[in-house]
DNA sequence: ACGCATTTCAAACATTTAATTGAATCAGAT
DNA sequence: ATCTGATTCAATTAAATGTTTGAAATGCGT
């Protein structure tokens, strides 16, 4: 064994550095050259610890996944006795912040909707880690706002109504920062936002139970 | 003046394939190479009527815009005195199909969704032919629906809750083949999908309406 | 049939980029 | 201090790709 401390730095500044122009420029704008810049690593660094440029993408994406499970876990800060109508308050404000907040790995909403939108290989890996345990978390809520005789089919619709209203505003990032220039995503208004989708998606759903 | 015929054959023939590259593989990820095969065409026809990509691009855009505005007139099937619900209801179904038919160019709805995500120069000249009217005309609807105390800021958020909900099945479409493989788009589903749309978002809409 | 402009074509060019290589450097164990 | 394995580095390679070029072909008016 050896120094346990530079190497992995390096490959921590990799991953770092990748994760920003992955999102960026996406997987085939990205050249490993500028991501090595921004690690300050040689240009031959990715071969060595990714083998190639889709190795790094792959430990990026799994990279991600590990972080997006840490800063928001399963069990939002929520009391276990909240109702279906706080839970889906919470799972809104969480996914909006999740895809919207520009701290610091602000790349994850990016990347995750790169991937979502122009799927590579590692799409696959990726819905079992991260879309699947989403939705099925939000079916769980809905179905239990729309009642037991509610269809599978009728809570994947209200499901997807609620993942397309929040995700809406970053798949339509550009266009609405052109129309809308003065917009703005600080946490306020992403507050707000959540505020709206919610009560928006509390009447749809309602309406949908109530046949 | 030369043949009017068979030059222009291969422009369109190109501004064909084009679209269709360019909405599967991206800007940047599709090659001349390619789309010069599909248009059977030789390699430098592309810079020959285009200049260079880019121009190819453009066009690409402008040719689309065209093709959109005639398939979908802005006066969609209505009668002029149709309810604000009717027209909503029409509006979803309109834009629905526009972004999920996978008719002849079946192209269109990935290309538009594709600039929407990443965008080039050429979005700005998209922004104001395709979506700023179609947009303006969701917010007179969704206004109406609101009443006169609405605000600009609540007209704008529950337009783009609706917007959100239908292009979620474009922008998300490999996350749900996936996660749902026996999930069709047929017209038939894409018209209940409307319906779906339509409810949950009249009630959004009372909803906000409301206070 | 001829001349002319337009279009097509195959080949080559220049650039970018991922990947490789082999030497140099470094850090820790002996 | 020296050896050893891991890491860094600059230079090179090989492949892909947008673009150019100049010749050949094509079609049309005269």
């Amino acid at each position: 064994m050896t120094s346990e401390d530079n190497p992995v730095e390096t490959k921590l500044r990799l991953l770092g550095a990748a994760g920003e122009v992955f999102a960026e420029r996406g997987f085939r704008d990205a050249t490993v050259r500028e991501i090595c810049e921004r690690a300050e690593a040689n240009i031959a660094a990715v071969n060595y610890y990714f083998g190639d440029k889709e190795g790094l993408y792959r430990e990026v994406l799994n990279h991600w996944a590990e972080l997006s499970r840490q800063k928001y876990p399963p069990d939002l800060g929520l009391r276990g006795d909240a109702t279906a109508e706080e839970r889906l308050n919470a799972f809104i404000r969480s996914f909006l912040f999740r895809i919207l907040d520009k701290s610091q790995p602000g790349w994850h909403g990016k990347l995750m909707v790169r991937e979502m939108t122009q799927p590579t290989e590692a799409l696959n890996d990726l819905i079992d880690e991260v879309y699947r345990p989403l939705t099925e978390r939000l079916d769980a809520i809905v179905g239990e706002l729309l009642g037991l005789a509610a269809s599978t089919e009728k809570i994947r619709q209200c499901t997807r109504s609620v993942l397309g209203q929040c995700a809406y505003y970053r798949h339509a990032r550009p266009v609405i920062q052109r129309m809308t220039p003065d917009q703005r995503f600080e946490p306020d208004d992403i507050e707000q936002l959540a505020k709206h989708i919610t009560a928006f998606s509390l009447a749809g759903i309602r309406q949908i139970a109530g046949h």
